[in-house]
DNA sequence: TGAAATGTTGGGGCG
DNA sequence: ACGCCCCAACATTTC
């Protein structure tokens, strides 16, 4: 037979790997990685350097991985059409296949090399695909609850239905020549690799997923799996992922735990329903969802949307939020709504701004859930809060950091204050404030915003675009 | 996966 | 014993 490619674009995987197999049934196998400089210079990836470089070492562990079973990994740099020509020609390849992806650039990327080579689509990327999870009466989707109703009632992926990594991958004997990766030193919070990605999944099944349900609200505690950069290189397969949290809950000792392990499998719900709504809509990654909230008199003060993302706004759960983003690549769930509600509510800046700043520094951003993320908090989206949902972050802050673990961790000026006034410094008399060594302007910055001015803008703001609209 | 204002209820202190 | 008030706790409403 002659060999096929095995286009790897989100997928560093062995395990579980549906364009793999595909492969492997077809022949001999030479898995090719593009370099493609027009997805690395898109407007959400072209700064985002943290994340290239956790790509990058996933590579170099399948490439590892891959020759231990007797195959290697051929790289090469270019315009992915002309350069999958030229390799499918170097090796007489009669089949590519890869794993589908739905972000409109993949489509159309994907589109226009169907129209010209024998690419074959297959499933991976999620459990259930779009057009899988569907209304009674047909059409996708908008609400997430009945969406995860329906994908629950799915028959679910069985353990038989995950494929182990294969104990050998046959190459083609030819010399073919692969590039080097650009080198771009990576976060050691995130060993990039498929086994550091089973590592993580396996120690949150055996311990944080049983105290999920509260366990993930906390800033200041391990109490979430950390593992969204994995799967957004597909380091770990999803359906993989619920197959073994499946059998958490079942060993779980009570029903608490068990609800929790329910909990998370619901956060992987979550990342299908965005993928879902990447798929049918479009057009969210270019305005709202909502058609009534196209035209917001956004307030776009530059100072402040600096402000926020250098962590200086005087809030020092939003502060922490953002150093947390900019000192390690990640940002907690509860956090990233937190940060993103005072940009959007509070500041009055347009979700799309917090958004692109996200997917610049994040090592897991994605575009269907950060997108899908960002329209939640603005209430501009699917099944979004309402517009009128507006965080407080000091209350926030002592329900979720109580102990202030997590405001101390990124936010060092604030180490000494007292943990009564860690929430809200700028109570502090200036005594208190000498006392402990902040003084707010000088050493810590007062607030940027007054909250009790920023509601009644912007709800005004949001029920003047309803009003135009209507 | 909100916050704050307003309304309701019921226990207990007190004259 | 009774009515009155206070107030915490909880529920409801509003944005």
């Amino acid at each position: 037979m002659p060999p096929a490619l095995w286009w790897i674009r989100r997928d560093l995987r062995l395990h579980d790997n549906p364009a793999l197999s595909a492969a492997l049934r077809h022949g001999a196998v030479v898995p090719v990685f593009v370099i493609d400089p027009a997805a690395d210079g898109s407007r959400f990836h072209r700064r985002a350097d943290r994340r290239r470089a956790f790509l990058y070492g996933g590579l170099r562990a399948l490439d590892a991985s891959l020759r231990q079973r007797g195959a290697r990994l051929i790289v090469r740099a270019g315009e992915p059409l002309p350069v999958l020509r030229q390799i499918a020609q170097e090796a007489g390849a009669t089949a590519i296949f890869a794993e589908e992806d739905f972000s409109p650039y993949a489509r159309r990327r994907d589109a226009a090399v169907q129209a010209a080579l024998p690419l074959t689509l297959t499933g991976g990327l999620t459990v259930q695909p779009p057009g899988r999870v569907q209304k009674a009466a047909g059409g996708p989707y908008t609400v997430f609850t009945p969406f995860s109703r329906a994908w629950r009632a799915l028959p679910a992926p069985a353990s038989s239905d995950i494929q182990p990594a294969p104990e050998r991958v046959p190459f083609p004997a030819l010399a073919l020549a692969s590039a080097e990766l650009p080198a771009l030193s990576a976060s050691p919070l995130f060993p990039s690799g498929e086994a550091e990605a089973r590592r993580r999944l396996e120690h949150f099944l055996e311990h944080a997923a049983f105290q999920y349900q509260t366990g993930r609200n906390l800033l200041g505690s391990d109490g979430t799996a950390v593992l969204s950069p994995y799967f957004r290189f597909g380091l770990l397969s999803a359906r993989a992922a619920v197959v073994a949290a499946q059998a958490a809950a079942a060993r779980a000792a009570d029903a608490e735990a068990r609800q929790s392990v329910e909990t998370w499998i619901t956060e992987l719900i979550w990342r299908e329903f965005y993928l879902h709504i990447l798929y049918h809509f479009p057009d969210v990654l270019r305005t709202a969802f909502n058609p009534k909230l196209r035209h917001i008199a956004w307030r776009n003060v530059p100072a402040e949307f600096e402000a926020w993302k250098q962590g200086r706004t005087g809030y020092p759960v939003v502060d922490a939020a953002m150093r947390q983003l900019a000192e390690t690549g990640w940002m907690h769930n509860r956090a990233r709504m937190i940060a993103a509600s005072f940009l959007v509510k509070d500041l009055l800046i347009d979700w799309r701004w917090g958004e692109q700043w996200f997917m610049e520094q994040l090592v897991d951003g994605d575009p269907a859930a950060n997108n899908g993320g960002w329209q939640w908090t603005a209430g501009t989206g699917t099944d979004a809060a309402p517009y009128f949902r507006i965080f407080n972050p000091v209350l926030q802050s002592e329900k979720f950091d109580p102990d202030g673990r997590y405001i101390r961790r990124y936010v060092p000026e604030l180490r000494s204050v007292p943990e009564a006034h860690l929430h809200a410094p700028w109570q502090m008399s200036p005594l208190e404030q000498h006392a402990c060594g902040c003084v707010i302007g000088e050493t810590y910055p007062a607030p940027i915003v007054d909250r009790a001015v920023v509601k009644a803008r912007t709800l005004a703001a949001y029920q003047h675009a309803q009003a135009r609209a209507a």
